[in-house]
Parts: C-alpha cells; structure tokens; sequence
DNA sequence: CACATTCATCGTGGTTCGTCGATTAGCGAT
DNA sequence: ATCGCTAATCGACGAACCACGATGAATGTG
C-alpha cells in the first residue's frame, strides 16, 4: 500500500472532555433574555446537527464536526462559536485542535426553560 | 364621568380558541429543520415573552399583547406572524380583531425536540 | 351612509446573520 | 529552524431580521 502518505485519513478521535454520563444536572429556568440567546443559538439545521453529532460521539474535535456537515471549516467554526457564546457547547484546546463535548448544565437550563412553557 | 368618550379602555378580552385545558397532547419530535424554525421563532425575547402572555391569558387579542410589550403595534403584529408561521400560537379573526392562543401541538412538538437532544 | 376601531401589510433604514476563501497562530514532528 | 496540520479569525457580500410609521381592508356603530 501507502499511496503518498496516510491521505486525509480520520478516525473520529474519542476522548474526554467534560464530564461523560453526568447524572443529569439539575438547574434553573433562565430568564427571557437568556431562553431567547439559547433558542437563536439552536435556530439553525446546521447547529441542531453539530449538536446531535456532538451527543452521539461524547466528543469530537472540530474537524470530525466539519467532516460531517457539508460546510466550510470556517463556517463550522462560526457556527460552533455561536454554540459556545450561547452555552451549549464547550470546547478546550488539545494540542493543535480543538475538542467540543455538548455542556450538560447549558443544555439542561435550554431544556428547563423550554419545557416551562 | 365621560370625558372624551371612553378614552383606550381595554379590559383583556377572554374568550376561547383553542381548545382550553387540553390534556397534554403527544407528539413526536420534529426532524431538524423544523426544530430549527421553531427554536429561531423562539429566538427573541419578545416573541418569547408574547407566548407567556398568551399562555397566561389562554388567549389574547392582538391589542391586549400591544397593551403588554413596548413596541409598536406593526411590530408585534410581525411577531405574531412568526410565532404563527413556526406553527407555536395559532390565530382566528373574531370580528375586527384577532384572537391568537398558544398551539398546543405545535409547542408539545418543540419541547418534544428539545427533550430529546 | 359615514365614521371609528382593529389589525395586517407595505416600504424603508439600519443591523445582524450566513457563507465563503484567505490569512494567521499554535503546536508537533522532522 | 522549518515544515505541515489544525482551527480560529478576518474581510467581503448578499440575504434576512427588527423596528417603525403609514397605508389599507374589514368590521362594527352612530
């Protein structure tokens, strides 16, 4: 084998970064001003998606997350940006990349405020 | 009394829409696309204020949620129009005005999405 | 009928969003 | 030190959003 080195190949890499299986985190319904950010946030198919990716894999770094949504790498890492701001996700260097895992207490402050509707 | 006429009296009206007190309504949760419309309608912390008035009045005429919001009629009257379009309020001409009341389907569908992330 | 009331829609101006390619910065390996 | 890889940031441009006042279509009232 081996063309011309290991082309573009990419196992996803697992790994840790926030705390897996936490046992669902329990917070407060935020405010208006605060659901409303957190519903923009998810107000794009593009976002739902990194955020379902990020669930089913634990964890991912960026280029598995771009690997899977037909965008641009700068595109994908606008739309995990908005993500983060919004306290949804979060993501801590790792060497050359960058890994994201979705942020329990964030996203259970998206479900309470939601469901208190 | 009288002064000039009854000068912008408004009692909220109540009435009836929607189906009051309906018990929980199932639904399945929407495909990304549609999760995404609905959290953007939700995105603004107007619109997201105009659904908790709605759903403390049951319903509300569109004069009542003006009554309620610091901002222009026009401009809630968009508002209105987004949360309907997302499928989460839904509206019925009653003579000169419209009744709006929250969609019970269409809101058990966004929480049903949420929920499931 | 003439008039007032209610609300949706139109037109507009200013801001933000979404996307991309190009560039830059950090890190690891050679 | 130099190269290669990863990911964030920059600059640009069109599209969409948010707010408003003005206009218009229904409806009800004198």
């Amino acid at each position: 084998m081996s063309i011309t080195a290991t082309r573009s190949r990419r196992e996803p890499i697992v790994g840790e970064c926030c705390d897996v299986v936490a046992p669902a985190p329990k917070v407060a319904a935020p405010d208006d001003e605060t659901l409303a950010a957190m519903a923009k946030a998810l107000g794009h198919p593009a976002r739902v998606k990194i955020l379902r990716v990020l669930d089913a894999h634990q964890a991912c770094v960026t280029g598995d997350v771009v690997a899977q949504l037909t965008l641009a790498q700068s595109t994908v890492s606008e739309h995990l940006r908005i993500l983060r701001q919004a306290g949804l996700i979060q993501g801590e260097i790792e060497g050359p990349r960058t890994r994201y895992c979705v942020s329990p207490t964030g996203l259970a402050a998206l479900k309470a405020g939601i469901a208190a509707l």
